[in-house]
DNA sequence: AAGCATACCAACCGCAGTGAT
DNA sequence: AATCACTGCGGTTGGTATGCT
């Protein structure tokens, strides 16, 4: 499944999914280093990942403020605003959408609202062209497309599918990396305590150079051994 | 039950823009 | 001014789940 390229052992980088350690392991050194010098936290980290697919993985899927779930109506309906405004801009439609990703964004309007665009434009060119056909009087009448109309297309086929969607977010929800508070476990107490040293056993154990670096960037923290 | 088709989405890739040196 | 590293963006790919025959 994960595949990696690479000519030396040190320098392998790991592509794929990522595991549910190294989703912790980067989410702690975000939150200290920050969200930026992504090449950094890839080396520091000890994670042998590509600073571009660090920040990829925090951005799309790790960031406390994202939100999960469905698209409400509404976000929906202003997906459809925007992208016939703006093109396919999608990180300045995910602007406007707090808690949402461009990606998101992308893949939902690629699935989701794309066909049923493109069907609205082709009955309204369809009903356009009967209507020039039947009369000339009625040429001028308001073809425009509007957005509710496509809102409002019937679409049951994918109830079923999407009860299951949402079971899977939840499930994805209840095992993010947030339902423990990493920022908490940093700044709170100088006393390590066993959940932490828990954590601290997986992010470090195998690595003492990556708990030393880890130690430049957070003096004085409960990390220290 | 098995095989195929489709939908969905996480992750990758290439390119362009930007700032530092 | 030139070069390099880093970042951000949009398009594309591939794996998995689900539905259909």
């Amino acid at each position: 499944m994960a595949y990696q390229v690479g000519m030396q052992e040190d320098s392998i980088v790991r592509k794929g999914p990522w595991l549910e350690e190294e989703d912790k392991r980067l989410a702690t050194f975000v939150t200290v280093m920050g969200e930026r010098r992504w090449d950094s936290i890839a080396r520091v980290s000890g994670l042998r990942r590509s600073g571009k697919s660090c920040r990829l993985r925090w951005l799309n899927y790790l960031r406390p403020d994202l939100k999960r779930g469905r698209m409400t109506t509404e976000e929906e309906r202003t997906i459809l605003q925007l992208q016939e405004q703006w093109g396919n801009k999608w990180s300045k439609i995910a602007r406007s959408l707090p808690g949402r990703t461009d990606n998101e964004i992308k893949n939902y309007w690629r699935t989701h609202l794309r066909k049923k665009v493109q069907e609205q434009k082709q009955e309204v060119s369809q009903e356009e062209r009967t209507n020039a056909a039947s009369t000339s009087t009625r040429s001028n009448e308001k073809t425009k497309f509007e957005h509710h109309d496509v809102l409002d297309i019937e679409d049951t086929s994918k109830d079923s599918v999407d009860g299951v969607h949402e079971l899977r977010n939840n499930a994805l929800l209840a095992s993010s990396p947030y339902e423990i508070s990493l920022l908490d476990w940093i700044s709170s107490s100088n006393q390590t305590s066993p959940k932490q040293q828990q954590a601290q056993n997986c992010f470090f154990g195998s690595s003492s150079t990556d708990a030393e670096i880890m130690l430049n960037y957070c003096p004085g923290s409960p990390w220290e051994i």
